[in-house]
DNA sequence: ATGCAGTTTGAGCGGTCGCTCAAGATTTGA
DNA sequence: TCAAATCTTGAGCGACCGCTCAAACTGCAT
């Protein structure tokens, strides 16, 4: 197996994790890699083995550009405003066509879950990781007070893992990108709430206008 | 185009969504309904037209099930609480193997935004018509004064679809069927909770055991 | 029995898929 | 300068894709 120099393989590797994110797995052919990547099947072959290979390397390029993306967001904050900051990020980030707005590990969950068990479970394995570092933030959380010393930092975790899902999800619908944004902000807000304060923050909020 | 009789045609297009639910639009192949449907390409294309033909009726049959449901959950409930139900109900269902614990129209949704825009345009067509739905509940439990006044019954509505979304999207993780519940009750018991009781209920509770 | 309309059959079409590999191009070291 | 080592190229393989259609089969009125 031979190796690119380093900057060409990233920048394809960059490239195909697009490709795969907007198209998906099924739907991206190795002609349209080729073409991405500008380069002839021979070379991809020899640099990432099988069409598979370059899609796992993707994946997990994927995962570390999250895990990063959260603790840029958490770095220097308090454990609680880390995430709600984190979540206005990724609400912030949500943007018109909408094709990349849903998570790829997500997209990939449920593409693969009927065949293909190998890549269904690589992804499985990443959100599983991910959620462990939101489980950490919460047990950060539960150590610096911000909740009870009851609550269950997994169980928190779990539950910031799915809203996040849903609202990315939900955020590929044609127009939906400020329901997104607002329904970031409203989990950005309810992370915050969970630190007990004066007044207990009622579970719904009205309407704003 | 032919018309099998109806008893077959249904039963025909109860296994093509079954087929189609489990795998997706593009890992299902025309072999494979073949053998699902126990018919011969010739009778299906006389049937159905196309393979997207035969998904789009899948897809329609999906959400009008669907929508089924949520009539038998909330009939002779108060507007809340027929919410709830139709949440537990959910959660009940989440089955082991988990393939197709995701909705069918969420996981079309995020294989067909590349390509296929139509078949994406239908998926959030039928969403949409659900998302309404819910609207209506939310705009009886309004009017019931279950909810503030102010409340937005179209918001309240995308809340809860994107929360359905992602604990759904979260069921298909291996092994994450009892977490899927926990979620669909702590949904179920948010929706009740927005009745305004003596006690409001806390945003957080901390975990059993 | 017979003719006919409607249905089913399955071989097989043109195309695309993931992938291979011999041959050519490029880099390297002496 | 030139041969060895390394990388790139692209024609093309076998398999499978969605789909077609002439032929065989079926049910029914006569």
């Amino acid at each position: 197996m031979a190796r690119l120099a380093t900057e060409k393989r990233e920048k394809a590797l960059c490239a195909a994790l697009e490709l795969f994110w907007r198209k998906g797995w099924h739907a991206t052919s190795t002609r349209d890699l080729e073409r991405a990547l500008d380069m002839r099947p021979g070379s991809i072959y020899a640099a990432f083995g099988s069409k598979e290979g370059l899609f796992r390397e993707a994946l997990d390029r994927y995962a570390a550009t999250t895990q990063a993306e959260l603790e840029a967001a958490t770095e220097g904050r308090a454990p609680l405003a880390g995430l709600a900051e984190f979540a206005r990020r990724l609400g912030a980030r949500m943007v018109d066509p909408g094709t990349t707005n849903a998570c790829l590990l997500v997209k990939t969950l449920l593409e693969c879950a009927g065949d293909e068990p190998e890549l269904r479970a690589e992804a499985d394995r990443l959100l599983s990781r991910f959620e462990v570092r939101l489980a950490a933030r919460f047990e950060a959380a539960r150590a610096a007070g911000e909740v009870p010393a009851e609550a269950d930092p997994a169980k928190l975790a779990r539950r910031m893992q799915s809203r996040l899902m849903g609202l990315r999800a939900y955020a590929q619908r044609a127009g939906a990108e400020q329901d997104a944004r607002d329904m970031a902000e409203d989990l950005a807000a309810e992370i915050e709430a969970m630190r007990p304060g004066p007044i207990p923050a009622p579970i719904e909020v009205p309407a704003p206008g």
